[in-house]
DNA sequence: CAGATTATCACCTACGTGAGAAGT
DNA sequence: ATACTTCTCACGTAGGTGATAATC
């Protein structure tokens, strides 16, 4: 019946614009008010190894995948969000006492293991309720060959490094499975076995090397990484699979630079719901709709409300000659078009600052705009094997791939470590290096200079507050503490970033 | 006669838009054929303590400044570009054998002196030919509240680091003299003693530390630094006097970090040209249109050519009430206004790339666009004391203040060494530090933490070429080396960039 | 034909710039 | 009235975003 209605996405090029339209639009008014539940938050601290997941439904963390994808979108989205809910909290800031608060005891970690390499780091996904919203409707990320950023961002607020220590911190994306997807019938499916993975790169915060008193002070934003699908990019991006599923990664390395830096001491952390499938073209009107309504670069893109007309219909300028007079008559159909808002935009956020780059505005949400430099780091590293996970480990979409368990030996050549709080790194976890493809690091563009902030040897007033946490969870984890063990080989400088390979 | 015709540039309250407008539109004319004359440009080198000045006629550099400012501007502007040009050199990069080649031997300086603190090192001002230009009419900086950039751009071409070495490389503004100057019938009068001279700010350039290959593989960039009036900043800017003269001044220390940088082993130069008075609002117009014409953020204000109407008067919003309706409802008035060149703006030119930041175009007159990023470092210093100058440094402005020998003894309170090369390091220059406020260190907006650029150890194809130079003259310097000798003292960390002091 | 990718566009954010009006 | 200083604005640059049409 309604499987011919839209064909995927791709019926875009015969389900013409109009329709399409009426269409998200309809589906918008029913999106509003969910995304009016903003204030509410969830928590998922990781102390140590250890994952706290508080105010999570946990029925819903673990079973919901294939059903979600399949209801109508309009009949689920206005539920979920208040009943995830278990404490309120209500607290102005998402995490009381987390970020410069004094009066905070540490609490020891419920539970260590010899094998933890810092199990004092406490991290939280800054905006991991907006993460959920994606999550739940089966988050896709577009991918260009020039690079795509990320939306939502990855931001981490972090807590328990050394104030006076050097770390670097990074990301990188590793897939979930090896599967190749099709969005049919608005579901994913499987299609395939996977392509193979390109060098995973690592990108690099740009703050890296940085104190941990500057790491701490503010969430670490990861809005500049970019994806792409072009498997020769020469902009240290990182390089995914169209229509192939990804988890970000976050590693933290005590290390005074890129070189001092040991691959079996990265504490590595993951949030299922920032898994993703990549995407050259949306696929799920309800992501774009939640991309539209969240990212302030697609403002252009929303109804402002009431009697604002639709923005002007423009035409590709691929075509060959004829007819191309309409593109540049078009102009004259702006008028007063413009600084319709203005005002209203981008005001009264000014909380949760996040530590990068000046520049762009790299908001989420509700996110202040904020202060800092970045700088670039696009560089040389390597030989970096990726861990194994364990199949379906996302919980909303569908663990239909049935390649993973077979075929993945050559990519996943371990145990699992994933959703495993802390290998035991000194002991059977061994990630053969041989047959893997090195690792590269990501950085922004252009840059050749590694990037080292200087920890001032200052104390500074975020000084490692701890709050009380619940019991973990290791049955639902959101955050996922993994232990790189030996996974992680010699440092061996890429091209990338190399002079003259940019100008 | 003509005294009264406008009368200083507060005329403009009188002398209203059109008049103010049609005069600079007539001046611009004899601009233009000025401003074509790019090609040939003078250079001029530095080698350790040796300045080498190319192409620039000694009289002029040494005479000209009262005279020039006093003739109406039109009469002189069309002839010193030629005639100052003994080498035409017409080569396509400004410095041969400078970036990137390898194949130019490394001639020992002509002159050494003991107290070099890195005689190796050699200079050149990147954009010296458009500095000449402001110079020769008295370059004057907007300063503003808020901060505001420099144009031109303060551009750095360096040689002879130790690619392997870390470098910090930073400017700061000292006063030229002791006096308040005034616009008085188009010419700049002094008008009192200057105001005191606030804590001298460093701006430490965002990339430092970074390793000598890095910042010998391009031009230093120093555009994001900001010049403000506002003496309780909170932001990192430069804080100087509305109306008063300053020498930037460019140091390379060579430190692995902040705190390892030993005051004492600066390597410091500046160039007469890019000397200036602060002002609040642009004084001479010859000034302003030599901004338009080369400052890209400042193209809203060139006339394109022909047929295009000038931009929309536009009313300030401060009317407290009536009338505010013009402001509101102006929009209809930009029809088609936009995207008239759109094609012919930003090609052409990719030669030249600058170390800084991508973000934004830090253009000069003709330089690429290129890509880096940048890192923030407002942070805590100190303690520095600037050396004396001489008097009537800046030939090209009038060296009428008579406060400088007399009253500066407690802002300069040493012996000179401005215009001295080297200064005896170890001997009699001595610089007490106790009456001079301390010297803060001036970064970008909020930033935290130092940055520290790794130096990768790789050993790049910029690799140290050397040109021949013809001897120096130590009469007629453009660039001066100055050794600061035990000028700076101990660094002191400040309040500035301290966690909370910025959101 | 259907699926997937790409180039181009209008429209944003962010911010640098001098003009002009208003404040001091 | 004069000599500045400050605020707001139109108009740039740079670049992120999804829509769309064309292409692969």
């Amino acid at each position: 019946m309604d499987v011919q209605v839209i064909r995927g996405m791709y019926g875009i090029n015969r389900i013409k614009g109009e329709d399409y339209k009426l269409k998200r639009k309809r589906e918008k008014l029913k999106l509003l008010d969910h995304n009016e539940n903003e204030k509410e938050k969830k928590e998922n601290i990781v102390v140590g190894n250890k994952i706290e997941s508080r105010g999570v439904d946990e029925k819903l963390l673990k079973s919901p995948p294939k059903s979600m994808l399949k209801t109508p979108p309009k009949s689920m989205l206005k539920t979920p969000p208040k009943s995830m809910l278990k404490t309120p909290k209500s607290q102005g800031q998402q995490y009381p006492g987390f970020m410069g608060s004094h009066d905070v005891k540490p609490r020891p970690p419920p539970h260590q293991t010899p094998q933890d390499k810092d199990k004092n780091i406490r991290i939280k996904l800054e905006n991991n309720d907006l993460w959920q919203k994606f999550h739940t409707l089966g988050t896709e990320m577009i991918i260009t060959k020039t690079g795509r950023r990320m939306f939502p961002i990855f931001k981490i607020l972090l807590e328990g490094l050394d104030p006076h220590a050097k770390y670097i911190l990074l990301v990188d994306l590793v897939p979930i499975d090896d599967c190749r997807y099709k969005y049919h019938n608005s579901e994913w499916v499987v299609t395939g076995k996977a392509e193979p993975h390109m060098p995973g790169r690592l990108y690099i915060h740009p703050d890296s090397p940085a104190s941990g008193a500057h790491w701490m002070k503010q969430s670490v934003s990861f809005h500049k990484m970019k994806l792409t699908n072009n498997n020769l990019d020469q902009n240290g991006h990182i390089i995914l699979n169209s229509m192939h599923k990804y988890q970000p990664r976050f590693h933290v390395v005590q290390a005074n630079d890129i070189f001092t830096m040991r691959w079996n001491s990265f504490n590595t952390y993951s949030f299922e719901e920032t898994s993703f499938i990549a995407v050259t073209a949306y696929q799920n009107e309800q992501i774009t709709q939640l991309k539209i309504d969240n990212n302030p670069f697609a403002k252009g893109f929303r109804d402002n409300g009431m009697g604002r007309r639709d923005r002007l219909p423009h035409f590709g300028k691929r075509m060959i000659g004829l007819e191309s007079s309409i593109t540049s008559d078009s102009e004259e159909d702006k008028e007063g078009d413009k600084k319709r808002v203005r005002a209203s935009v981008s005001a009264s956020e000014s909380s949760s600052a996040s530590i990068e780059t000046k520049d762009k505005p790299h908001t989420d949400t509700p996110t202040s705009t904020y202060k800092e430099l970045s700088r670039p780091i696009s560089n040389s590293l390597s030989a970096l094997n990726r861990m194994r996970n364990q199949t379906s480990r996302n919980p909303l979409l569908p663990p239909s791939c049935q390649y993973f368990p077979q075929s993945s030996s050559s990519y996943f050549p371990s145990p699992d470590v994933y959703y495993q709080h802390a290998a035991p790194s000194g002991t059977s976890v061994n990630y053969p290096t041989s047959s893997l493809p090195a690792c590269q690091l990501s950085g922004q563009s252009s840059a050749v200079s590694s990037s080292i902030s200087g920890s001032f040897g200052l104390t500074t007033s975020t000084a490692l507050a701890h709050t009380t946490l619940p019991p973990s969870h290791t049955s639902l984890p959101s955050c996922n503490y993994m232990q790189a063990g030996q996974a992680y080989s010699a440092i061996t400088p890429n091209v990338m970033g190399m002079p003259g390979h940019f100008q």
